[in-house]
This record gives structure tokens, sequence and C-alpha cells, in this order.
RNA sequence: GCGGGAGUAACUCAGUGGUAGAGUGCGACCUUGCCAAGGUCGAAGUCGCGGGUUCAAAUCCCGUCUCCCGCUCCA
């Protein structure tokens, strides 16, 4: 079977209720998204079961959910107020775009009226303008120039994190190595934005930071990392395939990067065979002890200077066993929410003939994942004590599964629905029901159905969804 | 910012100057009862917005807005 487009997704998204245009009635907003009923279900498992899996199943991760909008100092010595300023020229003649300081540093001019353009040859240049590509706000009751009111949305989760990170290690006791996880929206003034909620200015992020000694051998950690992730999408049903392991060349790190493998997905399987069917999914970047160091007031370089004069902290570690005293260094695995709700959308999808030759859509996403888990169906809503006894089933089931109740149509085409949505099984209740107790539950993958005991229901689908009782 | 595409019903789209359409979906009822069943009826559209031409504009002209795709950057 052909895979899906991201086309196919953002129609199935549209008709079913995953993800609409944001301010549709208003003409939208760019690149800007709403998670409709089905879309936060499927959104908010994908963040539950990454918290469940790195700070609950693994024994060295905590969690923080620390503020949105950060003291502007933060951003300050993170340097993303600097290097995420990019100064951005046009050429007059092709209407190229280009960042003004790369272009320069690539072929070594210290004047941009010198260069050439490197695709039509022009000299002609508009004025560098800077675009800083963090959103910026302001805080209080203020003028509107006061530049001391000034604050950012973060562009990223992991600073909240560093800030804290003596914090969490004093109150929790912990002991390198140790991570700290963030789940939340991150914020960037993309110049381009765009591929549905593969690219937007607001976004959600799944961060974690994992610090360890300044000796560890950090290259082989960031493998580690990256190991663990494919491990995890894979069990949540993204074919190995479709992954694909960058490693990102020296030159287009970032800036507080030594080495970063991109983990991408192939958003876009109808392109041909080349790296321009990738999209990146997430990073995992060792990022040294840059953080935690650009964070620190105690004066760490060789003159003595003080780093920081600003902060009120020492974020260094004292390792107990060594007597040493020293930044940890980190390696971080960042990955996007939303990449991750359309790769698992992407690799769920699937069609099915039927034996009249119809194609149904099928959403084999992993029961963990499914928004909807089961589905109470009456065979007949025009007998009432159908009707009632499979709305008595579905409020049975729902304090430990999802479940929903349907009767708006036959059961082929409840059925139909339930598959394109991904709903793992249906119960339907039919006469015979009433008679022995007895329901049938159907599969979505395999349209197979069971007769099962009313009073075995909820303990026979956990058992198939292989999910926790809560 | 530049280039390309597109704005008509909830969705997908047809409609090249003459009463606003189809399929799907949605609602009600009847019949039926295990894979998008049949029938009857029904609700639903400022044709993106503004202006112009015309007896008459979804359609032609001018303007404008928005969205989508591509180009730097990233989760």
């Amino acid at each position: 079977m052909a895979a899906p487009n991201i086309e196919t997704i953002v129609s199935l998204s549209k008709r079913r209720g995953f993800v609409f245009p944001s301010s549709d009635i208003y003409g939208g907003l760019g690149s800007a998204w709403d998670y409709g009923p089905l879309g936060v279900e499927l959104a908010n498992n994908v963040k539950r079961l990454w918290w469940r899996w790195l700070v609950y199943e693994r024994d060295d991760i905590e969690g923080i959910d620390s503020s949105l909008i950060l003291n502007r100092l933060v951003w300050k010595y993170s340097e993303h107020e600097a290097t995420f300023n990019d100064p951005l020229v046009d050429c007059r003649k092709c209407k190229k775009r280009y960042r003004a300081d790369k272009l320069m540093e690539e072929f070594g001019a210290s004047d941009l009226s010198e260069l050439k353009c490197p695709h039509c040859g022009e000299k002609e240049w508009t004025e560098p303008r800077p675009f800083n590509m963090m959103l910026q706000t302001r805080l209080g009751a203020v003028s509107e120039d006061d530049p001391t009111a000034i604050a950012y949305l973060r562009p990223e989760t992991a600073q909240g994190i560093f800030i804290n990170f003596l914090n969490v290690q004093t109150t929790t006791r912990r002991k390198l190595p140790f991570g700290v996880a963030q789940v939340g929206k991150s914020f960037r003034n993309e110049v381009t934005p765009g591929n549905f909620i593969l690219r937007t200015r607001e976004f959600e992020q799944m961060e974690m930071e994992y610090f360890v000694r300044p000796d560890a051998e950090h290259f082989q950690l960031v493998d580690y990392w990256v190991e663990q992730y494919v491990g995890w999408y894979t069990s949540l049903g993204v074919a190995r395939e479709n992954l694909f392991l960058y490693e990102v060349p020296p030159e287009k790190l970032a800036h507080y990067s030594r080495r970063t493998v991109d983990i991408m997905y192939r958003y876009f399987p109808e392109r041909p065979e080349d790296e321009r069917q990738w999209e990146e999914l997430m990073g995992i970047a060792y990022r040294t002890d840059f953080d935690l160091k650009q964070h620190s007031n105690k004066p760490t370089d060789e003159e003595g200077k003080r780093r920081n004069p600003d902060s009120t902290a020492d974020l260094s570690y004292f390792d107990e066993a060594t007597k040493e005293r020293f930044y940890p260094h980190v390696v971080e695995p960042a990955s996007g929410v939303n990449r991750s709700v359309l790769a698992f959308l992407m690799d769920a999808y699937t069609e099915r003939t039927t034996d009249k030759g119809e194609t149904r859509v099928i959403l084999k996403l992993h029961p963990e994942l499914a928004p909807i888990k089961v589905a109470v169906l009456p065979l007949a809503k025009n007998k009432p004590e159908i009707v009632s006894l499979a709305r008595d089933i579905k409020r049975k089931l729902q304090p430990s599964m999802r479940a929903i109740y349907d009767d708006t149509g036959g059961i082929g085409k409840l059925y139909a629905r339930q598959d394109e949505i991904g709903t793992p099984f249906c119960v339907t209740i039919d006469h015979q029901s009433l008679e022995d107790e007895a329901v049938t539950v159907r599969d979505r993958d395999t349209w197979e159905q069971e007769r099962v005991k009313v009073a075995d229901l909820q303990e026979h689908l956990q058992r198939k969804l292989g999910i926790q009782c809560q």
C-alpha cells in the first residue's frame, strides 16, 4: 500500500476532528492549527506515554514544569538573544533571500557589497534586516518603547530546566547521572513556517536534559539516546524504515551543540528517494556544559573573569565520591509533540479494500495512542432495551478506558467511522444480548468478532488493549 | 519578502454573463439488522472582501485580504 502524503492526513484530520486550521472563521492565521476532540486525545496520549516512559519507568529522571516566560537575562546568557537574531538580505535581481552573516562567513567577505549573489551573480542587495526568532512581549503596564519591560516567549523549554538544575538536584538528592524532563509550548518566529503541524510558530516540545560527568562518553551517550528514542517510536507503531538518522555536520550545529543527531521521519514519501523525503522529527544534542556555565556567576575562565555578573548562583555540582566540583555536561533529546502526532498518524494510516471493492481507511494506531479505546454500538437503535443496555455498558467501561456511544447510522457505517479514527475495538449490542448477556467485540485490524459476556467485558478489553487500569 | 497554487454548503468540488449546484456528510421518519443498506422529507451558502463594467456578475476588469506549497531556520 502506498504511504499517505501529508495532504491525505490533513483531509482526514479536518473531516474527523483531529486538527483544524486555527482562527478559521476570521480567515485563519498562517501556520497555526487547533487540535479537535480526537487530536487533543492523541496529543495528550503522546505526552502521557513519553512522561511515563522517562519519568516513571526509568529511575534516573525527574520531571518539572517551568514558567513559559523567563527573566530576559536567561536568554541573554543562553545566547539566544544574540544567535537567534538573523540578519536577512534579498538579492534585488533574482529575489533569493540569504542570511547575511552566513553568506559573508562562507565567502570570507567583510562587506556584503563585495559579494556576488551565489545564485545570479549580481551585487544588488537590499539592506540587511534583523530578524529575531524569539517572540517578544511586554510585561506590566509600560510604554511601547520601554526596553526594560521586554520579555520573550521561550524558544525552547530547555533553559527552564538549566536554571532549575540546583533546585531539582538538591530537593531530589540526585547524584549524576540523572535527567530532568519537561513538556510544554515553545515559540519561534519562524521565517519559513508551514507543512501542516510540522513547522509552526507555536509548538510543543518534549525535552529532557541528561546531566553527566564531564569525563563521560558524551558521543556514546548521544548514540544511546538515539537508540532509546528510535525504540520508543517504533514500539508505538512507527516503522523503522520510516526513520533515518542524520548526523548534523559540524558547520550546521547550533551554537550550544558539539554533536547532534537528528531522527528524521519520512514525512514526504511521495517525493523521490532522496533526502527530501525526510524532515526532522527530533534531535539529540550534546550541549556540553555550555548552559550551566553560562548561567553561573563563578569565575570559571582562565583569566579569572566573572563569567556572569547577573546570576546569583553557581550551577556547579560537587561529586562526593571524588571530591570534585565541576559543571555537568548535558545530552539533550528534544522532540516535538506535533511532529510526533503527525508521524504516528501517517504511520497508522492504512487503506483496505472491501469485498464490494470499496476503499476504507483504517487508522492502525497503537492502542495506547488511540483517542478512543472502545465504541459501544447498538445494532438496532429503534429498540429501547438495546439502546439502554448499550448506554449502560458505555458508562461502566468509561472509568477504565476512553469509551463512546454512537448510534447515528447503520452498523457498517458505525464500524467504518471507528476504523477511520483508530478505535481498536467496537462492542455491539444486539437482540441476543438481552437474552444471553453477551456482546460482540469486533477488532479494528482484523474485522474479526467474538462473543464476550458482559460481566467479563472490561477485563477482556483491558487485556486485549494491553493498557493499565487507571 | 519573492515565486507558484487556491478561496462557492460541515467536507470534496462542479459551475466562462441569465433563478446557487452535485456527491459525501448532517437531521427526522419508515423499512432493515454485523461491515459506509434502501426509501421519503428536511436544514444548511454574505460564491473571501471592496469597487467598477453591464439590463444582469460566482463568472469580465481593478484593487485588497487570507490560506496552502516552495526558499534561510529549527522540535
